[in-house]
DNA sequence: AGGTCGACCTGGCAGC
DNA sequence: TGCTGCCAGGTCGACC
C-alpha cells in the first residue's frame, strides 16, 4: 500500500504524538508480522522510551532510548494507528506508560516489524537508492542511473536502488507528468526529459504529502483518516476513463507483473 | 550481473 | 447465494 508519501504522512503525525511515550506492555494478536521471536521483540521494547520517529523508503523507524530501533515496514495494508480501536485484524497493541496506545493493523499481514540495534541490520536499506525530496537526489545521479540501463522506465522509477520510495502509483503518475511513455528505455532518455522525469517526481511526491496520501483501499493515517489524493491522480486505476488532458481513454498495461496506467496519445 | 516472476496473505468485486 | 477468477499500494528469493 503505502508508498512514500502516505508513509511520510505516517511518520509526521507518529511524530507529533509519540516522542517521550514509554511502551509499557505489548501484545501479539499475530507473530506472523514480527521478524525475530516476540519474546525478544517485547523485551526489547518494554520500558524504553520513544525517542524520534524517522522514514527511509517506506519503512518507519522508531528511536527508541536504549538505542536501539523499532523498524516498522507496512507494505501493502500495514497501519499505525494511534488510539484506535482494535479489530481483527489489529496484530499488535503497544501501550504506553501514560494510558495511550498504538495499534498495527495489517489485513493482508505482510507487513514486517522488528528491533534492531543499527538500521544496517536490515536488508531492505542496503540496497535503497537517494530519498528523491533530499538534497542526494540529483538530476546528473539520476541521469547517471537512466544512462546505464535498458529497462523501461516505468520499471526504474519502482527499483527501490534507482530511488527510494516510489510505487506503483506514483511511478504512473510521475510518467503522465512527464508526457513520457513507461515503456520508453532509461538509456534512450533525451535530456530535457530526463529533467522533466527528475522535477516530477518531486512535484508528484511534495504534493501528494501536502494531500496526505493516496487512499485507494487499505491505507490510513494514524488517526484511522484516509488520504485525498487519489482524488487528484492523472490515471492511476483509471483504465476506461478520459485522459484528462485529451480525453482518450487510458489504457492499462502490464510491466514487470504489475499494472501500468497511461494516455497512449499524451504520453510519448 | 541484471532482470523477471512467483510466493507471501486476505478480501473485494465482477461474472456466471 | 455461492462459486471462480482476477486484482490490490511491496519485497524477497529463485530462476533465467
Amino acid at each position: 500500500m503505502p508508498e512514500l508519501p502516505e508513509v511520510e504522512t505516517i511518520v509526521r503525525d507518529l511524530h507529533s504524538t509519540l516522542p517521550q511515550k514509554v511502551f509499557s506492555a505489548i501484545t501479539i494478536h499475530d507473530p506472523l508480522v514480527l521478524r525475530q521471536p516476540g519474546q525478544e521483540f517485547v523485551r526489547r521494547l518494554k520500558g524504553r522510551a520513544i525517542k524520534d520517529i524517522t522514514r527511509r523508503g517506506k519503512a518507519v523507524i522508531i528511536h527508541l532510548s536504549s538505542g536501539e530501533s523499532l523498524i516498522v515496514q507496512v507494505m501493502m495494508t500495514g497501519q499505525l494507528i494511534v488510539n484506535g480501536l482494535s479489530d481483527r485484524h489489529t496484530r499488535l497493541t503497544f501501550k504506553f506508560s501514560d494510558g495511550t496506545s498504538l495499534l498495527y493493523k495489517d489485513q493482508r499481514r505482510f507487513g514486517q516489524l522488528r528491533v534492531v540495534a543499527g538500521i544496517d541490520e536490515v536488508k531492505y536499506f542496503h540496497v535503497l537508492g537517494p530519498e528523491p525530496l533530499s538534497k542526494d537526489f540529483t538530476l546528473e545521479g539520476m541521469r547517471r542511473g537512466l544512462l546505464h540501463s535498458g529497462r523501461p522506465v516505468k520499471n526504474l522509477l519502482l527499483d527501490h536502488s534507482f530511488v527510494a520510495g516510489i510505487g506503483n502509483i506514483y511511478a504512473c503518475e510521475i510518467l503522465f507528468r512527464s508526457r513520457l511513455s513507461p515503456k520508453r528505455l532509461g538509456r534512450r532518455l533525451r535530456r530535457n526529459e530526463a529533467e522533466a522525469v527528475f522535477k516530477n517526481i518531486r512535484k508528484v511526491l511534495k504534493e501528494a504529502i501536502r494531500h496526505r496520501g493516496s487512499s485507494m483501499r487499505n491505507y490510513r493515517d494514524a488517526a484511522g483518516a484516509k488520504g485525498r489524493f487519489n482524488e487528484r491522480l492523472s490515471v492511476y486505476a483509471r483504465a476506461g476513463e478520459p485522459c484528462p488532458a485529451c480525453q482518450k481513454p487510458i489504457v492499462r498495461i502490464i510491466q514487470a507483473g504489475r499494472s501500468t496506467f497511461y494516455c497512449r496519445h499524451c504520453q510519448k
